[in-house]
DNA sequence: TTGAAAGCGCTAACAG
DNA sequence: CTGTTAGCGCTTTCAA
């Protein structure tokens, strides 16, 4: 028990050299059966664990990829008590949850594990870098890895970007994947427009510099266009942290505005659905019923939204396709085509109809 | 582009020595500025990244600890119709995903990455032991690896048990942690009796073999015999996967009996939130209200059940916190305390009171 | 089917 | 502050 056992104390132990311990682990069909056997109950004797580094270094692989995704929340910030109040926050893990539960899939079918850390910091003794080194390939969520890391991780091993469009110009040599945002919002804003003949649009954002958010008010905006409605440069309102809390806010200054300066609008859609969820509780407490008197649409389609009522109406991002295709995408990287062309695929995304934009079915 | 570049292509080209390179990424401070400056400009333009493997060879350790959990979902039998309709996944999903979370956290606090694994099957060259192979320490998932693997892999790293008793025999030189089962069930039991007055009682359990759910029912037992009730050997119904839909058969069943033959409950305990779910539906298609007519309450804490009308009273359980608490051990057992006894961590739960059981606020 | 020997790319003393 | 020198524990030809 004082020093970890190696191939030489399997070996001498069985009586064999140290390359037929190796075969035993890698290619047991080509050791005689019976020598594998005495290897093996050596091994166990000695509590023989093969060493991953050692095996990565002599066969330059790993058997692991790597998923980056943001850090979304302050590890020390939380107290328990937040903790225990914080199931709000159930729903909005679930976005990299999803991906994760994806990749960890399709990368076990594959042989691979994952290896998953939220970003730090960059620099030379990142967490990033800490993780680069140690996977065959690796997926980072839109903006979690300084450009300047990636352009040099990706020059040793394959890397694929998941959501977001494509950022930087300097990193279009890398695979690419995201959801097809703005066609979902622009097929949501046109079932309200044209289904519901709903006209007076009132549309919530996110920060601008969030390429999904700006993405989906670009396609509620074509929608507009192309249903004749005027189209405006910018959001109706923006929120930065795109919270139910922000969402409920968001819903009282726009029926305020109304109030004060015209008719209220009969459809707020909003950039994500923990927004369009605090609109409805917001709603609630005013007395205004969705979606009779407006409707209301999200966009994410977490299991929240169809447990509220009214259900809300919204997008489903396929989150976990997302993260199965990336670990196809790398994996295809890792074999044959090394070399081929920089892929870019767009997820379809669906539009969700449910009671809060005055569809029928829950 | 074609080898990938290593600390001596760095040292030549900056004109240092490779420790030197070593240095700058282990500890910058100790390399004059424009020295390390060189080597890193050099390492930028070669697209240099250490080696984790062989950085983890040579210092005996990855940074990396790992987590195998178990394989709920054959990766291939789900069709993408299902999938989109397994929302109610969403909520299964979330016990893991939380273990994960606060795994990834409390890792990342320390400096640690980590390395997931679904458990595969046991032998020589399964997914455990790979990931065994390139950690530092791991945590496991009560039954999710062959004890004989166990030891073995125990020998070599530090290792913590997550949730189930205490299984075997062998085993017990292992950290391990639990949640309260016994403690929680019974204290919601207790809470029916004594606060609301129920008498009968019916309990819906799991499979024999799920210890999580064996000592839930313990737990109600106990306090069926500390209130002076009758006292069954055996859960009055027993749910293979404890499924809503099997929440919601166990319901009717109950009901059915009763209507056969006396009095129905007035109050159902499931071991578990899925199954209560489905058995407020069950009861709401037959007319009965919750908690009026009979109380409901789960077990878990999940997000839906929060959510659900009338709002489900349960039993909340730190997954989160008990996979901090996982890496917080095995920290330890990285750090002075590696030859400590074995500790068993028992972490408590708490009765969430809401409306299912007739108590006041949602 | 098995063995011998040469690294894989880095860290860690130890010198200087 | 920097360089030298051994390995770390395995895989991998190449022979036997």
């Amino acid at each position: 028990m004082s020093t970890t056992p190696t191939v030489y104390d399997v070996a001498e132990r069985s009586g064999v050299s140290i390359a037929t311990v190796s075969r035993v682990y890698r290619t047991p069909d080509s050791v005689r059966e019976k020598t594998r056997e005495r290897v093996l109950a050596a091994a166990r004797e000695l509590g023989y664990v093969p060493s991953g580094n050692a095996r990565g270094l002599a066969s330059r692989s790993t058997g692991v990829l790597g998923l980056c995704f943001p850090d979304l929340s302050d590890p020390d910030t939380e107290t328990e008590a937040a903790a225990a109040d914080a199931d709000d926050d159930h729903a909005f893990m679930l976005y990299s949850d999803q991906i994760i539960r994806g990749m960890e899939r399709a990368a076990r079918r594959h042989g691979y594990a994952l290896l998953i850390a939220a970003s730090l910091k960059g620099g030379p003794e990142s967490l990033v870098a800490k993780v680069a080194g140690r996977v065959d390939g690796f997926a980072v969520l839109s903006r979690t890895v300084p450009t300047e890391d990636l352009d040099v991780i990706s020059r040793r091993l394959p890397v694929v970007m998941l959501a977001g469009p494509r950022e930087n110009d300097e990193l279009d040599h890398l695979d690419h994947i995201e959801v097809a945002n703005a066609d979902g919002q622009r097929e949501l804003t046109r079932h309200l427009v044209e289904d519901h003949g709903l006209r007076r649009l009132a549309f919530v954002g996110g920060e601008e510099r969030s390429p999904d958010a700006q993405a989906r008010f670009l396609g509620y905006r074509e929608a507009c266009r192309a249903a004749g409605l005027p189209v405006r440069e910018e959001p109706d309102l923006r929120a930065e942290m795109m919270t139910q809390a922000e969402g409920a806010r968001a819903a009282d200054e726009l029926l305020d505005r109304a109030d004060a300066a015209g008719p209220p609008p009969d459809a707020m859609l909003f950039a994500n659905d923990q927004m369009a969820i605090g609109a409805l509780h917001a709603l609630e407490r005013r007395g205004v019923r969705v979606p009779d008197d407006i409707a209301v649409t999200g966009f994410d389609g977490i299991p929240l939204s169809r447990l509220v009522r009214p259900a809300l109406t919204t997008v489903r991002q396929p989150m976990r396709q997302l993260g199965e295709e990336a670990v196809e995408l790398l994996v295809r990287r890792l074999g044959a085509e090394r070399e081929r062309e920089p892929v870019d695929l767009m997820l379809p995304v669906s539009v969700v109809r449910r009671a809060s934009c005055g569809c029928g079915r829950e």
